[in-house]
DNA sequence: TCCCCGATTAACT
DNA sequence: GTTAATCGGGGAG
């Protein structure tokens, strides 16, 4: 178990948090079982992005987005998937990080339980997926990451070098084509052993 | 008030 | 590779 990411962590640009999280393990702890993922893939959203839930402002669905750092912002999407964000920048400024996917290292057959299929590389291999495994849902919108509510965290995991980060278009957007949020990481370069 | 469509997933052909 | 499922947000009227 490593150390808690510190608040100051987030209280970033969302641009520079995304990359910052890869590698950062994703951790829940539901009484003795602990589960645990590895992030492999991010997407920044802010205020001057018109891609981002926060563009056109604050209203009741996106307010997480608006509050401190270092807290969760989840929402509905398609009426069906729960998508995990990580809140960042200062209060009052609408931006996030979307968690669009990690590795699974431990409590695996509790994710695959609950995803009702056991393949490794599926449990955690999308936003909805990651919130599925790790019983992500709306009523644990605005929750803070440093205090133990719902026994939910994130730490310090293994550091990725920045050479092994790859940049790109975000994923199933249509506006903001030419911003390059999206970062991504070889699942072997943070789970395997380093070179 | 109505209507469109999305920061997705899984089951198809 | 393609498409149905499914529903709330928010822009348009």
């Amino acid at each position: 178990m490593s150390a808690r990411l510190p608040r100051s962590f987030y209280d970033r640009p969302a641009h520079e948090v995304a990359p910052d999280l890869l590698g950062r393990d994703l951790v829940r702890l539901e009484g003795s079982t602990v589960l645990r993922a590895r992030i492999v893939e991010t997407e920044a959203y802010d205020e001057g992005d018109p891609a981002s839930h926060s563009h056109r402002g604050r209203t009741e669905r996106n307010s997480s987005m608006f509050g401190p750092p270092g807290h969760l912002y989840v929402y509905l999407s398609y009426g069906i998937h729960w998508c995990a964000n990580v809140v960042t920048g200062p209060v009052g400024n609408g931006s996030a990080v979307l968690i669009r996917g990690a590795v699974p290292l431990e409590g695996l057959a509790v994710m695959a339980s609950r995803r009702g299929r056991g393949r490794a590389r599926d449990l955690c291999s999308g936003p909805g997926k990651v919130c599925s495994s790790f019983a992500i849902e709306g009523s644990l919108d605005g929750m803070d990451l440093l205090r133990n509510d719902a026994g939910l965290r994130l730490e310090v995991g293994k550091t990725v070098a920045l050479q092994a980060i790859r940049k790109g278009t975000r994923v199933g957007i249509s506006r903001a084509r030419d911003t390059l949020w999206r970062f991504s990481v070889d699942p072997e370069r943070v789970t395997g052993s380093s070179t």
